[in-house]
Formats: structure tokens, C-alpha cells, sequence
DNA sequence: GTCCTGTATGAGTGCGTGCGCATACGGTAG
DNA sequence: CTACCGTATGCGCACGCACTCATACAGGAC
């Protein structure tokens, strides 16, 4: 037992691991959302964005709530933004490598 | 500026959530290795498991050095560990709850 | 009941990706 | 030089995935 647990990392991972996703998970960071709210503001169709927040719950990284007509989406494990924001981390430390590379050749 | 930097973060976050690269990841996490003794180490292609370390070289959270014949990669950055580990504790708390779930219907 | 709004889903499409096989490249040893 | 070892790469394949369109479903307003 857990002999091979990358391959449920990876669910988790590649949840996130997506530009709309992430679009939608930076909505997110304010707290919940409705549907209708989230696709005009990452310019997508209501379909795609349906699925993905359909995706996302299922991996167990959202929450779901209904309110009338409306469902709301919020982020479930603060961990998620945590992962954004280590990712955000690495890309700017690149970033500043990258310039140091091209100069030094 | 910094209109979509999802499309940026999607790059590091993908180069990490896949089951080959997180093996290869583990590995790692001990230090640099050379290819010669990952493949055998997680069970896979030679090849397969240099394009992999190449993509996650040119994703920039990779370092390479070369030692005579052999090839040695190691973790560029910390922080992807620190992702992989946050994948895991929501992973467990998932867990948790889904048993819960499965108790109270 | 009908109409409308908000959300989910089925079908189809094109692109991306992980993989294996064979092979080429680069460096070392003899 | 040749032979060999470690690594990278071209090719092909199968699968997965993000997306769009159209449509179904659920709930509220009337």
C-alpha cells in the first residue's frame, strides 16, 4: 500500500495545472462564485466553464453550494492557492535567471 | 501587464503533475541523479524518462550537469517539492472526508 | 400549466502528450 | 581508428484533453 502514491498527486496536480482553470482559481481567491458570475469574467463558454468547476469538484478541490437557480463554487484546501503561488515563485526566479543566462552568455 | 500570467504558471504546474515526472521528482528529492539510474529506478524507457527530464529541464525547475558519459539532474527548485508536498496533504484530508461521506451518505 | 434563467451534458473535433521502438549523437576506453 | 556506453531524438501510435455547439435538465417567475 501506497506504493505508487504519484499517481494520485497527479489528479490533484493536473486539477490545477490548466490556464482556464486557473483563471477560474484566481476568481476564487475572493471567495465564491456562481457560474454565471465566472465565465464572463475568464471570457469562456458557460459549457467549458461548467466542466471544468464540474472537474475540479470532483478532484476534490472545490466546493459546491446551491442557492435558487444559482451554484456556487468556492476553493475548498488553501493548499491550492499555496501551490499558485509557489508556482508564481519559480516563474520569477526564472525569469530573473533567464536575463542572467542571456548576459553571461 | 501581467494580464494572463496563468498561461506562465500553467507551464511549471504541468511540467509537475504527471505520474512519470512525479516519480522522477521523488527521486530527486534525495539528490542529483543520472538517467542511467532512473529509468531502471522507476520502471520505464530510457528514453522515456529523457524526454521527461529534458521537458522539465527547459520548464526551468530542473539543473543539469555532465560528468564524463553520464548526464545528472537535480531539483532546481525547493519550491516544487513544496508543491508536490501540499498536493499530498490535500490529498490526504480528501481522504479523510471521503470516508465521511461514505458514512453519512 | 408556460416561459425564462442558470447549469449540466452528449456529441464531435482538433490538438497535445506519453509512450515504445529504432537510431543517432557524444564522449570514453582500448 | 574501432568498440562501447550513456543519452538524446525522429517517427508513429494511441489516448487524453480542452473546446464548441446544441440540447437537456432544474428551479423560479408569471
Amino acid at each position: 500500500m501506497t506504493a505508487t502514491p504519484q499517481s494520485l498527486h497527479a489528479d490533484i496536480l493536473k486539477a490545477i495545472a490548466q490556464e482556464t482553470r486557473l483563471s477560474i482559481l484566481e476568481l476564487l481567491r475572493d471567495g465564491e462564485r456562481c457560474v454565471c458570475e465566472i465565465f464572463p469574467a475568464i471570457k469562456q463558454e458557460q459549457s467549458n466553464v461548467s466542466r471544468h468547476l464540474n472537474m475540479m469538484q470532483k478532484a476534490g478541490i472545490l466546493t459546491r453550494r446551491k442557492d435558487g437557480l444559482r451554484i456556487f463554487y468556492a476553493v475548498k484546501h488553501p493548499e491550492v492557492l499555496a501551490i499558485i503561488d509557489l508556482a508564481a515563485a519559480i516563474m520569477k526566479s526564472e525569469a530573473g535567471h533567464r536575463h542572467d543566462l542571456l548576459r553571461t552568455g
